[in-house]
DNA sequence: AGCACGCCGACT
DNA sequence: GTCGGCGTGCTC
């Protein structure tokens, strides 16, 4: 009796933004091997080849298309955990997007395959007799081929224009090309070139006898003995297989060739060997520190409320220790036989936390870092499978390691925006980290001198425990913070450029002291804008609604929306006038005007355009570790994580700014910013001493900031934000609608508000233009969807929104819109 | 998101 | 006539 073969389907989870699965079939080779969670090659659409993650498995064709086949499994083994999936699938909901943008987001691009197309001359093509016309552009590209493949960006190079498709489509109809799909895995182990003897001479005598038959040729003798240095075979013959690199051996005079030649006569044996891209941490890992009394207090607290499955908010000041706690909890899950995972924003994890904790749980411990290449991010992952490391320290996107037994989570900087991710998924790493803790049954930490209001209030009502280390490490004391008015140093004529004397004597206070300052200006650059003296006119980007701002080391005006660059007009483009002015204020004309005044100081800019290298960063930071640096002027990186000894002053230049910002956020994000700069002054048993310059002296958050009254200033804001109804009080969804043409952006908009408001108990804002209204040549427009925080159902409202989207794609007039829905708006 | 198709105006 | 622009629809 013949055996029926099964056919199977598997439901695809593509790396698309598409929101649905597709369906594939199993060829019947493949039914004993494959597996849910497993990764698989297929064809999707006319040409591309993607790499997509088996969600289903089942007997069902489809109804109404042929399902192509699946091309190949990549794992032997699935290479997601299904609580991995079971994050996707919820941030998918929750962040109404599709499960494939969060896989794109979730797999490092070195798991995901490339796949390539290329093009081939037809080996049956002869030249001489052609068959067929061919056109001047044809026969160039045909003559080309003779002796490479191409990929289809090198043919479109090589032909000089973008659309090559009909062009190959005609020269394959004519049997003279061959299209190849090429795939290939993108993830490559690092390989380094190693030597050891040929097996047959791992003998005594076989080897003394070798080393008599060289002696006349010296080159060859020098490396033998150098190998055998390295490798004594003679006393060790096991030693032989482990090899060693070959660049150990080619120093000073060895000769390469003679190496060569040695391995052509067989003596010697090459071979590629894998090796891991990170250095294998050899030094002995360090003892944990140890805890203050404090410190042992307030890790004892946090793991009373763990008792309870609580998250927890650990508030404790700037340089309060919070580091050792962490570390004292790490260990603990560690030593439970747990994952811990410590999140961290982007420029913390370049500083000197790492280090410590790399000095403390050595080669445990995965550092996954945006700086990091595909193939090391992809050690990270394959480390963690292979239960090699039990902790990572890492950005954002980390929350996606598969893990699969995570005890611990801890958010360091809790408070942080850039936990929040401004493009699909549009995530935020602390809210999926609470629920990646939930899906874990994992203990969650969130960490932060200045946490977001709604935390505190969580903390604060009971939802979550909250532990507070109310003083700084060694009992140094808080800095002492002061205003100074703008408005009135301009009427004593005491100002100088951008500085108030008492700024300007304050610095030279501190570098008399051989002190070092620190100065913040949150805004990157030469000048926001220039203006023309005479007729007012500011040149603005040609796609965006913002003025341009005046690089000066670039000599050039950028954009900083779409990156457009424009030359540095040398009159008006208006009137003809010569004298524009640079406008406003940026760190580069910070730190001009500081060389000015202070010609003999060591300076220092630190923002995006000087830290964009990749040592860029490291480089500021040791020179002004090393003293080298004694005045640090930069952008909100200086805020963050670093810890200076010799930093007593620190200058505040537009708190304004960050005060005005027209957001419902922007008195908490001026607060966490000025305070968190204010935290890197004063480290030890000095007093540091905190600049403001202003023009509001009386404004209410800078009393919060005076008197460093974290607990009050939060409480203020809850107020506030209750009476708005505002988070935490509400939940927020912003829709933001994007079109080319003003009119049909509004129109849109306006339909799209119509519709929210309509949905029963929630609030509808807008629409309103945004604070930059068009970007890369589209106008937006934005509506603010407020849902009361105990809604039950917000999934209905999602659906209720995605409904609506369908309908206004639907519209003739209004369907090229782009919808953006951003779920807890930063 | 890509990518191809198809329709349109602008040129050799 | 072809090239290349952009709007539209589809991807198992």
């Amino acid at each position: 009796m013949t055996q029926e073969i099964t056919t199977l389907f598997c439901n695809v989870l593509l790396p698309v933004p598409i929101p649905k699965l597709f369906t594939y079939r199993v060829p019947a080779e493949f039914n004993d091997h494959v597996q849910v969670l497993q990764r698989t090659i297929v064809p999707f659409g006319p040409k591309k080849v993607l790499t997509g993650v088996i969600q289903e498995i089942h007997q069902n064709p489809p109804q109404d298309y042929e399902a192509k086949m699946l091309l190949d499994l990549l794992d032997p083994i699935p290479i997601l955990f299904p609580h991995q999936l079971e994050l996707i699938t919820w941030m998918a909901n929750y962040y109404m997007c599709a499960a494939g943008e969060v896989l794109n987001a979730a797999l490092p691009s070195g798991l995901k395959l490339s796949s390539e197309s290329l093009v081939q001359i037809n080996p049956a093509f002869d030249f001489d007799n052609p068959g067929y016309d061919f056109s001047e552009k044809e026969w160039s590209l045909l003559h080309r081929l003779k002796h490479d493949t191409l990929s289809y960006t090198d043919v479109a190079k090589f032909l000089g224009v973008k659309h090559i498709y009909s062009l190959l489509k005609s020269l394959a109809s004519k049997n003279s090309i061959l299209l190849l799909e090429e795939v290939k895995e993108k993830y490559q182990p690092k390989k380094i070139k190693h030597v050891r003897f040929a097996k047959e001479y791992v003998v005594k005598k076989k080897l003394e006898e070798l080393f008599r038959s060289i002696a006349s040729k010296p080159k060859q003798e020098a490396v033998l003995l150098k190998v055998l240095q390295e490798l004594p075979v003679f006393q060790h013959p096991e030693w032989n297989d482990k090899g060693i690199p070959k660049n150990k051996i080619v120093v000073q005079d060895i000769s390469e060739a003679a190496l060569r030649t040695l391995i052509k006569q067989k003596v010697l044996e090459e071979y590629d060997l894998n090796v891991p891209r990170f250095h294998e941490y050899e030094a002995q890992p360090e003892a944990p520190p140890i805890l203050s009394e404090i410190q042992t207090q307030a890790s004892n607290n946090i793991l009373e409320f763990f008792q309870q499955d609580k998250p927890v908010l650990l508030h404790g000041v700037t340089g309060s220790g919070k580091t050792e706690i962490y570390i004292d909890l790490i260990k603990k899950a560690i030593d439970s036989n747990a994952q811990a995972l410590l999140l961290l924003p982007e420029i913390a994890l370049t500083t000197q936390i790492v280090g410590r904790l790399k000095k403390i749980f050595g080669n445990q411990l995965g550092v996954y870092h945006s700086r990091f290449s595909d193939n090391e991010r992809v050690e990270i992952w394959n480390g963690i499978v292979e239960g090699k490391l039990k902790c990572v320290v890492g950005v954002r996107s980390s929350i996606f390691l598969p893990f699969d037994n995570l005890g611990l989570i801890i958010v360091d900087e809790e408070h942080d925006t850039s936990y929040k991710q401004d493009r699909p998924p549009r995530y935020h790493a602390r809210n999926a980290g609470l629920m990646l803790a939930k899906i874990h049954h994992a203990k969650i930490l969130l960490g932060s001198a200045t946490p977001s209001v709604e935390t505190y209030f969580h903390a604060t009502r009971g939802t979550y425990g909250m532990v507070t280390v109310p003083t700084r490490f060694a009992e140094a004391p808080m800095p002492q913070v002061k205003l100074l008015n703008i408005a009135e140093a301009r009427k004593n004529k005491s100002i100088r450029g951008s500085f108030t004397a008492a700024m300007i004597n304050g610095m030279e206070a501190a570098l008399k002291k051989k002190e070092q300052v620190i100065l913040f200006q949150n805004r990157r650059g030469y000048s926001p804008f220039i203006e023309c003296e005479d007729c007012g006119y500011v040149p603005k980007c040609i796609n965006c609604s913002v003025s341009l701002t005046y690089h000066q080391f670039k000599h050039s005006l950028l954009c900083h929306y779409c990156g457009y660059v424009d030359e540095l007009p040398k009159a008006c483009p208006s009137c003809s006038g010569k004298k524009l002015l640079t406008m406003g204020l940026g760190t580069e004309k910070l730190e001009e005007e500081v060389k000015l005044i202070f010609p003999d100081a060591g300076v220092q800019r630190m923002d995006l355009d000087t830290t964009r290298s990749k040592a860029g960063y490291s480089n500021i930071i040791e020179s002004f570790e090393q003293g080298k640096t004694d005045i640090l002027i930069g952008t909100q990186m200086v805020t963050k994580g670093l810890d200076f000894d010799r930093v007593n002053l620190v200058g505040v230049f537009d708190a304004d700014r960050i005060l005005h910002f027209p957001d419902f956020r922007s008195y908490e994000r001026a607060f966490q910013l000025i305070t968190q700069v204010s935290g890197r002054a004063g480290r030890r048993k000095v007093q540091g001493q905190v600049l403001i310059q202003t023009h509001n002296p009386n404004h209410p958050v800078f009393g919060f900031v005076m008197a460093h009254d974290v607990a009050a200033f939060l409480e203020n804001q809850i107020k506030d934000r209750e009476n708005n109804f505002y988070p935490p009080f509400s939940r927020l969804i912003q829709i933001t609608v994007k079109h080319a043409d003003k009119k049909i952006c509004f129109e849109a908009a306006k339909w799209m508000a119509n519709q929210t408001n309509q949905i029963q108990n929630t609030r509808t804002l807008g629409p309103a233009e945004p604070a930059v209204s068009k970007i890369r040549n589209e106008f937006l427009q934005n509506i603010l969807l407020k849902i009361p925080r105990n809604y039950g159902q917000l999934s209905s409202i999602k659906a209720e929104l995605l409904k609506i989207e369908s309908k206004l794609l639907a519209d003739a007039g209004l369907r090229a819109v782009k919808i953006i829905f951003d779920v807890d708006p930063n």
